[in-house]
Parts: structure tokens; C-alpha cells; sequence
DNA sequence: TGTACATCAGTGAACGCGCGTTCACTGATGTAC
DNA sequence: TGTACATCAGTGAACGCGCGTTCACTGATGTAC
């Protein structure tokens, strides 16, 4: 019992640590993250955070590995909130939800999509699989709006071009996803236009340019996924 | 004569010391950039390089303003060079000359496009105008191609969602730029995608999945351009 | 219940480092007579 | 042509700062008898 009571407590710093991380970068940006500020915040020395994580770099692993599973989180429960809608129709909402995750936590989204802090490469062995969790949402939803017949590829949007064909071939086979490549290769198409839009909204280069960003972005998420064929859609 | 040459070494310096910036930040990241780094590279004392340089953030907003014309400038020379082709076809060049100029200079397209460095703001008069330079060529160029009937409207590119529509009005009407809402709208949306497979590759997270980046930007290219209406294209 | 012991979160001092910026200066070079 | 002077690029020392990390330690808490 105080034992478990210590282990509480032990978390319950580990939390207030990673917490004033955030805070930090909120702050000052990715790169004003510092094991010395994160003591000044909560009241420590230090040296004590050393009980905590073995060094920076291990700190801001972790908080990249946890930022990753966040934002997976968030697409995972806007995909289940709207199960009752169409395959499309939730895509259309997951990517609403990558947004709006992204917004919200800029420095999160920038400190696993953005410039990496210098001398620092994370280890793929913590960021991979939460990476995948992001993906698979997405694409599993493509892959059924293709199944149901919502989603009727149209040109140019039809065709999957070489090398990617190979290449996405190569990662289904791989890893054994049960996915058509087709379904991977529009969701990579539509990724790399929602990180467009989010990296220039977090790295504030487009609200000057379109006014509204939250309206721009559904604007150009219903436009791409009309392009690229789906019907039926709010 | 003297005095000239005295100019001509000082410029020469001037020139020294923002060669030993780019350098820094190439091997460092935008973060590595720094006063001391800089005279241990080009063999001087810090305090000397107060002597062209006010301060450590003078010297970063001229490297953005340097940056961005030259960003402006691969872009026009794209353009001229290729002024035998079409409008459309042309566009096209720039947008592979886009990508070219920020492949080639990573840093570079990070220190003006990626996230800034902590504790700094571009000062907008510095900026903006080059800014303004890059995207010139490419609205020119789209307004060409819809004035020819080279490019046709396609649905859903053909309307302008408000308040989208609202905000550029406004911009053509204050700054008096010559060209339609949509040929904005329409260089707007292809910047975005621009953008989004830019940042995606220079931040390292694309080469894994599409195999040759090159021959995926091309594809991504001409398949947006084409959604939007884009014919007798390459 | 009371005492001796072990645990371990957190301390305080110190290490060596790099940073931007200031200041009074030096010494080579060019200029004026 | 020769000398006195002015200019100014660059120096060297110093300022106060923050950084990650190490080390030997303390002292409260929980544990075992």
C-alpha cells in the first residue's frame, strides 16, 4: 500500500515533469525545452529530474512517442464518434480531427513533424508504431469508401504512378496490411495535403491569406476527396 | 581607387560571413547559427562581426530576405526559361523549380518556411516583398492559362469557398494586382500541396513511403493541375 | 508498540561548455599637406 | 618624396547568462524485527 502510494507519486512527477515540457516549448518553442527550466517550473532541482528520465534526449523521446499516440487518439475517437456516417463521411471527419489535434497542440505537432531540435534523432523503434496508428486510421477508411463503391477513383486520381506503386507494394507486403494499394496511395496523396495546410497554419504563413483556416481546410479536404472521386458526401 | 577597394573587402567580408552562417546551419540545423560559430569559421574574433552586422538577428533577416529572393529567383529564371511553352506547361516548371530550390537548400527553406527560431520575429518589411516575388510568377502564369482557355474550371476547383473568396477580393483590391479571384484561389490551393510534399521531404518524413520523391512531386503536380482544369499538359 | 535499518527522492556544489554583447584598445592602411 | 594625422577593421578581455550532467550527500519515509 505505501509502496503502491510511492509508485503514485513517482508518476505523478514524471507527469508534472513532461507536463512542464510542454509548457516550456508552448513557451519558447521546441527548442526551449531545457532540463533546467523544467526543474525551475516544478520546483526542483535539476539533478532530480535524473530520477525521473536518463537524460534530455530520453525525455524528449518519450515526448514524442506520447505526442504521436495523442494524435492517433484523437483520430482514432473522431473515426469511432462518427461510426453511424459513411466510410467517406468519417474519413472527411478524421481529417477534421488531424487538424484540429494539430491546432491545438502546435508544438506537439511541431516537435514530431517540425524541424527537428539540432543533434537530436529519435529512435524509430518509439515512433514507428504510433505513426502507423495515425496512418491506419485513415487509410482503412479509404480502403472501405473503395470496397462500398462510395469512393469511384477518377482520374488523375486513378492511377497510382511508378516508382510509388512499387514502393507502397513493397510496404503491404512487408507488413502484411490487408489494403488495396490504390487505398494507401490516395491517403498518402490526401496526407500530404493536410500536412500542407497544417504546417503552414502552425508555422503561420496562410491565415494572412485566406482568412478563415478552419473553413479553408474543410474547403480543400471535400475538395481533394471530391477529385479523387468520393460521392455521396455532406 | 583605395577606398573602393576598401568597400570591395568589406563587402567581401559581409559576403564571408553570411557563407559561414549558411554553412553552420546546413551542418547544425537553423539552430546552430550563432555570432561565435560564425567567426570560428571564417577565422575572426566574435566582436568583428559587429562591425557588418548589428546583431545576430540583423544578420538572420537578411539571410531571410537573401533566402527568399533567391527562391524568387530560381522561380522567374524557371519561368523565362521556359517561355516557348505553354502557360500551363510553364507553371508546371515552376512548381518543379520550387521544389528544386528548397531540396538543394534545406536549411535555407527551413529558416524562411520551417519553424523560426526561438525568440525571433521577422521584421514584415523585410520579407514580404520577396515573398510576394515568389508567388507573382505563379498567379501570373495561372491568370495566363485561364485567360487562354488552357485551363478550364473544373468543378470542385471551379468556385471560390467563402470567406476565402472575401479575403483575397481584398488583397487583389488593396495591393491592386491585376488577375481574378480564382487564379489566387487556384495558385493558393497548388502552394498548399507545394508545401505540404516540400516540408514532408525536407523534415524527412515522405522519402520512406513513395520511394523516388522526385517523380512523386511530378505526379502530384500534374495530377492537381489537372483536377483543376489544367489541358494539353505535358 | 518501539527501535534499527534500508530505501531513494531530492539537494547543493561543481564541472566545462557555449552564448550575445560591450568596451577600450591597436595597428595597418590611406590621406593631406 | 616625406611626414603627420585620421580612419576603422579587427583584437582581447570581460560581463552575465544558461546549459546538461556528475557527484557525494541528506533526510524523510517505509520496512522488518
Amino acid at each position: 500500500m505505501a509502496r503502491k502510494r510511492n509508485e503514485e507519486l513517482n508518476a505523478a512527477t514524471a507527469e508534472a515533469i513532461k507536463n512542464a515540457a510542454r509548457q516550456l516549448m508552448a513557451e519558447e518553442g521546441t527548442n526551449g525545452l531545457s532540463i533546467r527550466g523544467i526543474a525551475k517550473v516544478i520546483d526542483l532541482t535539476p539533478p532530480a529530474i535524473y530520477h525521473y528520465f536518463a537524460s534530455l534526449d530520453e525525455l524528449t523521446t518519450v515526448l514524442i512517442a506520447e505526442n504521436f499516440n495523442a494524435l492517433a487518439d484523437a483520430l482514432e475517437q473522431a473515426s469511432a464518434k462518427s461510426s453511424a456516417k459513411t466510410a467517406g463521411n468519417r474519413l472527411f471527419d478524421v481529417t477534421l480531427a488531424y487538424r484540429q489535434w494539430s491546432v491545438e497542440n502546435p508544438l506537439d505537432f511541431q516537435l514530431i513533424y517540425g524541424n527537428p531540435i539540432p543533434g537530436y534523432v529519435a529512435p524509430p523503434e518509439a515512433t514507428v508504431p504510433a505513426v502507423v496508428r495515425t496512418f491506419v486510421v485513415a487509410v482503412s477508411l479509404m480502403e472501405e469508401a473503395l470496397h462500398t463503391g462510395e469512393l469511384v477513383p477518377v482520374a488523375p486520381y486513378s492511377d497510382v504512378p511508378e516508382p510509388a506503386r512499387a514502393r507502397i507494394q513493397e510496404l503491404i507486403d512487408e507488413n502484411g496490411y490487408p489494403i488495396a494499394v490504390l487505398s494507401m496511395y490516395l491517403t498518402l496523396v490526401l496526407w500530404t495535403q493536410i500536412h500542407g495546410l497544417i504546417y503552414l497554419e502552425v508555422f503561420n504563413h496562410i491565415q494572412h491569406n485566406v482568412g478563415d483556416t478552419d473553413v479553408f481546410y474543410r474547403a480543400q479536404m471535400t475538395s481533394m476527396l471530391t477529385a479523387m472521386g468520393l460521392k455521396t458526401f455532406t
